[in-house]
RNA sequence: CGGGGUGUAGCUCAGUUUGGUGGAGCGCUACGUUCGGGACGUAGAAGUCGCAGGUUCAAAUCCUGUCACCCCGACCA
């Protein structure tokens, strides 16, 4: 391709709408335009590194055993109102209508199709397992699309769905993907980490994320150096820490404490640490007014908590619910004497003699202990994870890095074929529901994270494996024949090698194609200039080091085969 | 949804406080010089100042409304 015919319109200056790196370079690159807010246009770079892309992936998911289908976009109302998605998924569906009035969703994924179409022709255990997964655009009316291609409204996602006899067949499906997923991420060139995750609202019960490492992650990833142990902090699991509740339990003192509400109000006015308090806060789960207490330096793990409580809905109680149940407002609570359920933090077991609101406006106590002074419902891992936390696996210190989940796998279970009634046969003529998996992977996003973690001061620097093209060849002056005759042989040369070859035939000063060469990020420049060709020799560049090596003309197609086929 | 910010030429921004004929740099067009890390000169094109109302002799500037874009946010008990 020639760089004068190729449409990359590359800007000088960062677009001040970019805010993280990926974003700035994709735009400032010629790789993306934005359309509307988290809406994008891929342009050729992009769209060509998005095919590879995919490409891998479909590579990796047929290997696996997976069918590619299509599946429609515009999604009619009644498959989700028959899942009792359309009520559940709330306004980040977008939702339209048709001339007769009639609702569509724009799929924001595809369980609903894909066990509807399953159901109408999968009869019989003998067809099954069967993987069937699409590459395409998924809608989600994002609270706060953001960051580019990184959490967009309409995105490019691959979504396999699993469907299999039993459990032990979701077992087996599960690991294909589990281990289809590694290879794609190891081909793709990223550092990556599974990590276990929560399955979230796509419901099931085990799952497992991909994270491309990165320190513009939005989620944050609990690991452990000295173990395989790696969780999203949503999932990550606390254990007890050493139980002591030996020592001397002090009579329980009530105090006057005007107008001190927070924990850090009451560190500093009864001059205990935070880990000497407990904070509690009330939650309204499903209707029924709850306390969780933990320590006063810890967050509360909403996740953890609501799955713990198995309810559907948890939301933080009004100020107004908590006085009239509690008779104090925010800053005064605590257990003892709370007439509602109470859930503890593991933790709080471990505590003595320590301080918390009263339940009474200005007064707190000290020398609380659980089990004489309240008795909770049930002592439960609800916290946050922080650095320093044993690992639950081997107790070493567990340590936090950020991640871009690029990747998700889920075992679904029975949940949508159960709602749905998608069912089969089974060898005793039994009619039994599918047991199903989804696997998604962001294609758009995988992108945007290949950029956030591939890049320097000068632009992007691609992997090998998705770069848009492998070699770009820079004659430095396109007005001189030798230099355009060497490039231009150069350039058939390694075209004809089925390398992807990019000739910057452009009319421009050496400095702007090179400037632009390093922007786009191409991982191999080839430049032929009069030093050079004085011997014979051409510039090898690859993109992500410094040094030039100098390459006799010959040895050119041999030395970039060697550095792009590794 | 709450809070904050920004909309002026293709891009980055000044001008708005204190109303009085819209600017710069980059990019673009033409010509000339230049030609190994975003060249220089000359000439030129380019903007209903986000949109709609209002105030005023006069609005990019003041007022009201509205739209779009960006950032932050359940750390609180």
């Amino acid at each position: 391709m020639r760089s004068s015919e190729l449409f990359y319109p590359t800007l000088r200056e960062v677009p001040s709408e970019a805010e993280i790196i990926s974003h700035q370079l994709l735009l400032r690159a010629g790789f993306i335009r934005k359309a509307s807010g988290g809406v994008y246009t891929y342009l050729p770079l992009a769209y060509r590194v998005i095919k590879k892309i995919e490409n891998i992936v479909r590579e990796e998911m047929d290997r696996a055993g997976g069918q590619e289908v299509l599946m429609p976009i515009m999604q009619p109302a009644e498959l989700w109102q028959k899942s009792g998605r359309w009520e559940v998924y709330g306004d980040e569906m977008f939702r339209l209508q048709d001339r007769h009035k009639r609702y569509f969703a724009l799929g924001p994924t595809h369980e609903e199709i894909i066990t509807t179409l399953v159901d109408g022709d999968v009869h019989s255990y003998r067809d099954l397992p069967l993987l069937l997964y699409q590459i395409q655009n998924k809608y989600r009316d994002e609270i706060r699309p953001r960051f580019g291609l990184m959490r967009g409204r309409e995105f490019i996602m691959k979504d396999l769905y699993s469907f299999d006899i039993d459990d032990e067949g979701l077992d087996v499906s599960y690991q294909k993907m589990y281990h289809a997923y590694n290879q794609i991420f190891t081909r793709l060139g990223l550092k990556y980490r599974v990590v276990e995750a929560d399955s979230g609202a796509i419901g099931g019960n085990e799952s497992h994320e991909f994270m491309v490492l990165a320190d513009s992650g939005e989620a944050e990833i609990v690991y452990c150096d000295n173990c395989d142990y790696a969780a999203n902090v949503e999932k990550a699991v606390c254990i007890a820490g050493e139980t002591e509740i030996d020592g001397d339990l002090l009579p329980l003192e009530k105090i006057y404490t005007p107008g001190q509400r927070t924990i850090q109000d009451l560190t500093d006015f009864l001059k205990v640490g935070k880990d000497e308090q407990i904070k509690t806060l009330m939650y309204d789960a499903d209707g029924e007014l709850i306390a969780a207490v933990l320590r006063g330096d810890r967050e509360l793990n909403e996740i953890k908590l609501k799955n713990a409580l198995g309810c559907n809905e948890l939301v933080m109680a009004s100020e107004d619910d908590v006085r009239r149940s509690c008779h104090a407002g925010f800053g005064s609570l605590g257990p003892v004497g709370m007439n509602v359920k109470i859930y503890a933090d593991l933790e709080v077991a471990a505590m003595k003699n320590f301080a918390c609101g009263a339940n009474e406006d200005d007064y707190h106590f000290s020398n609380v202990n659980l089990g004489r002074d309240f008795v909770p419902e049930a002592i439960l891992d609800i916290r946050n994870a922080v650095a320093g936390d044993p690992c639950p696996l081997c107790q070493e210190e567990l340590k936090f890095l950020r991640g871009i989940e690029v990747g998700h796998i889920f075992k679904l279970g029975t949940k949508y074929s159960s709602v749905m009634g998608a069912t089969f046969r089974d060898q005793n003529g039994q009619s039994l529901p599918f047991v199903m998996g989804c696997y998604g992977i962001g294609i758009s996003r995988t992108m945007a994270a290949a950029v956030e973690q591939n890049s320097d001061e000068n632009g992007i620097i691609w992997p090998i494996p998705i770069a848009p093209y492998h070699v770009i060849v820079v004659p430095v002056n396109s007005n001189n024949e030798e230099q355009m005759q060497t490039a231009n042989s150069i350039y058939q040369i390694l075209e004809q090698e089925g390398l992807e070859v990019l000739i910057d035939d452009r009319d421009e000063r050496a400095g702007v194609k090179f400037k632009d060469a390093d922007l786009i990020g191409i991982p191999v420049r080839i430049t032929i200039g009069p030093k050079g060709l004085q011997e014979n020799k051409v510039e090898v560049k690859k993109r992500w080091e410094k040094e030039v090596e100098l390459v006799e003309i010959d040895k050119v197609r041999e030395r970039v085969l060697d550095i792009i086929r590794g």
